[in-house]
DNA sequence: AGCACGATGCTCT
DNA sequence: GAGCATCGTGCTT
């Protein structure tokens, strides 16, 4: 599965030309308009609209009145389906990381965002092209065995089997 | 046009 | 560990 491909790679954003950089150690994988936990369970919307794209592209929405959530489209073009990069650990700029964040951490779907300052301007970016000021660099591939797997987060009003499905990997911090 | 609620984070107890 | 901030989106009237 894609999702447990992206973990251990690095996740770069080039910010008022500065690069960041950090480890991507937590996702969760949303699929297709069968999945009810995913965006795309009631058709494609203009919010959702980036999922349906190319995959490979950035899928950034806003919820909660005040967080970013980014996403990387997996599936192929008109079929729905990306994974939720949630939490990062910081490799490179991280003093910029940390002032952004007001000396915290980048554990979380929100805080990562706010870390790299990414917002609506970067959903459909190329996560393959480094002209998007966003991408994604292959990582150390690491050992299957320090994978952690569990429910998705946030779930409360989804249905099951959907609200239990196992899409969330987690890697250790080294 | 109105409304309920969310793939969350922060603060205070 | 619980409560609230905060607003775009999608669904209902």
């Amino acid at each position: 599965m894609v999702a447990r491909e992206l973990l251990g790679a690095r996740l770069v954003r080039i910010l008022d030309g500065v690069r960041l950089a950090g480890l991507i150690l937590e996702v969760e994988a949303y699929i297709g308009e069968e999945d009810l936990g995913c965006h795309a369970k009631s058709g494609k919307t203009r919010r959702n609209a980036a999922m349906y794209g190319p995959p490979g592209h950035a899928y950034v929405y806003f919820t909660y009145g005040n967080h970013w959530m980014l996403n990387a489209v997996t599936g192929r073009e008109g079929f729905p389906a990306a994974v939720l990069l949630r939490a990062i650990d910081p490799l490179e700029g991280v003093e910029t990381m940390l002032q952004r964040r007001n000396g915290r951490d980048t554990l979380g779907p929100g805080k990562l965002t706010q870390a790299l300052g990414i917002d609506a301007s970067l959903n459909e970016a190329d996560l393959c092209n480094q002209d998007s000021g966003l991408w994604i660099e292959a990582g150390t591939p690491g050992g299957d065995k320090d994978i952690i797997i569990s429910p998705r987060v946030g779930l409360y009003t989804v249905p099951e089997p959907w609200k239990s499905m196992p899409w969330r990997f987690q890697m250790r911090r080294r």
